[in-house]
DNA sequence: TACTTTTGTTTGGGGTCGATACTATTAATT
DNA sequence: AATTAATAGTATCGACCCCAAACAAAAGTA
């Protein structure tokens, strides 16, 4: 067995772990794992990524999956929509105030708070990067489009408290060039995702 | 946003591409990713781990699931099942040549191929390193049984073509030390899974 | 023998997901 | 300006996932 082979071996247990755990977690909320996923891409996504469609790059599903895993969330008030200014045929996503208790009372799950305690020295945070790495490459060999935050972003100009993008040539304020947007293109050196 | 918090994300959409990813691959053979998983766990179980329950354990899944996705994959013709031969109840699993067949077709995905490739230096292997730790952690927290190599098992006495199970009081072959058991218990050191 | 536990199957229901067909709006072409 | 193509999103269908609960059969236990 090759590396490859066992890496994806790991992933696939250790994930299948996770969301198992997040089932059970989530069931309290009458919250599918994918529905806590998109919840958590719509929390952390910056004006230019609040979309359906780029929930649809982001998660790698098909957009009338994601279209109906949108429909459950609305009817259930964990998110809600409003029209986009210029483009009609887009809606603006953004969790409510409910959908952030939820997945809060949710996220990290019950089993990976306990397996994070159990990790030593700095195990968890080398595996953070590790993780982080392998994302950036899995996205960019899948979709040619890899999803991070401004900070580490070549379209980021300027410095703390007076940034903005050069794609778009708007400014950014110092919180949402945390969030993550779709139109990122990684730094030569850039931090892993979450770590400022 | 913390390390575990982070981790958690980075696990969930790691394991989302790929599992994206098999879901396409694994159609050509009418293959679901859970099917998959079965499969390959079948293949790589011991004599004492290659039953319904401890798929069951191993993939975190109710036995009635199991018992679905068992029931598919032997209608067609990847997996055989017989009796065992002291105990009525159980069935004894095993792979056949077209399960294996089509397990080597569609594993490891195309994605991770590709992405392997791009990982430079020692990262795949670092990787892989973090994420042998992280599933034994995370196994241990889960089902206090944590699946793994007779190599590095506390109960596997002897040597090197003398190896024998101090649980069982049964001898072991060379290869059958490199398959996973359900009775593992980790030695102090020990080997990433897959590694010897 | 009666009990409890373990192994596994079956059934029903809610949910996931991709494929396909569709509408509405915007962008590109001619 | 009119036509065509591309994009954002919705709706429906069918195959499948997954759990819970009820069940049967064998093994272990008191």
């Amino acid at each position: 067995m090759n590396d490859v082979e066992l890496m994806g071996l790991l992933i696939d247990r250790v994930a299948g772990l996770v969301r198992s755990d997040a089932r059970r977690v989530g069931a309290k909320y009458q919250l599918q794992p994918v529905q806590l996923e998109v919840l958590d891409y719509i929390r952390r996504a910056n004006r230019y990524s609040d979309t359906a469609t780029a929930v649809t790059e982001y998660l790698g599903l098909t957009k009338g999956t994601v279209s109906q895993t949108l429909k459950v969330l609305l009817s259930r008030g964990y998110i809600k929509k409003r029209a986009d200014s210029d483009d009609k045929r887009v809606s603006r996503l953004k969790v409510t105030p409910a959908g952030l208790k939820a997945l809060r009372a949710c996220r990290p799950s019950p089993l990976l708070k306990k397996a994070g305690k159990l990790l030593e020295g700095d195990e968890l945070e080398t595996t953070v990067d590790r993780l982080s790495d392998l994302l950036q490459v899995l996205q960019e060999t899948n979709n040619d489009r890899s999803f991070g935050q401004c900070v580490n972003c070549v379209h980021n100009m300027g410095k703390r408290g007076d940034h903005w993008c050069g794609l778009t040539r708007e400014p950014l304020s110092d919180p949402e060039t945390e969030l993550i947007c779709r139109e990122f293109t990684a730094r030569e050196q850039w931090h892993p995702i979450g770590k400022h």
